[in-house]
DNA sequence: GCCAACGTTGGC
DNA sequence: GCCAACGTTGGC
């Protein structure tokens, strides 16, 4: 069981969006260390769902229901999707600077990376920001 | 295979 | 809206 963030911007692909579609494609990336980790992600698996840009935070919890296959919306056939399912809104959202004030978490790859739009989270950061939300 | 030019992401 | 950071593309 691995444990992930994935992000979105709200306006593009929002945590209402995935609610209201249910199962859905996680499709769009296009970019190689991304898409890396999309091929790791295993059935089960639980993403943090990040809205960037406008919000700047974890909103929610979507569950990985089919693992990686080809983007259909990517004409190169280079890149792949899985498929998420809305698992569970967080009562309270974690802003990007509870995150960046939480020591334990200032090496992990939202802030190191900013860039990176899918990246592994470990078991015990997971923990962290779950608690955070409490 | 290098690297300049270019495009995109995402924080501020 | 700006721009830094960074990834990708393409000419050489």
């Amino acid at each position: 069981m691995q444990y992930w963030l994935i992000k979105s911007e709200p306006d593009a692909w929002s945590w209402d969006n995935q609610v209201k579609e249910g199962v859905s494609m996680w499709d769009g990336v296009r970019n190689y260390q991304a898409r890396n980790n999309l091929k790791k992600m295993k059935k089960g698996d639980l993403c943090f769902f990040y809205h960037s840009v406008s919000e700047r935070s974890i909103v929610g919890i979507v569950k990985v229901v089919k693992e990686y296959y080809p983007d259909p919306t990517d004409e190169t056939g280079k890149f792949v999707v899985v498929d998420v399912r809305p698992k569970k809104k967080l009562k309270k959202p974690i802003s990007l600077d509870q995150i960046k004030k939480e020591k334990k978490l200032k090496d992990i790859a939202l802030i190191k990376q900013s860039r990176l739009s899918v990246m592994p989270l470990k078991k015990s950061e997971w923990s962290l920001i779950l608690k955070m939300s409490l």
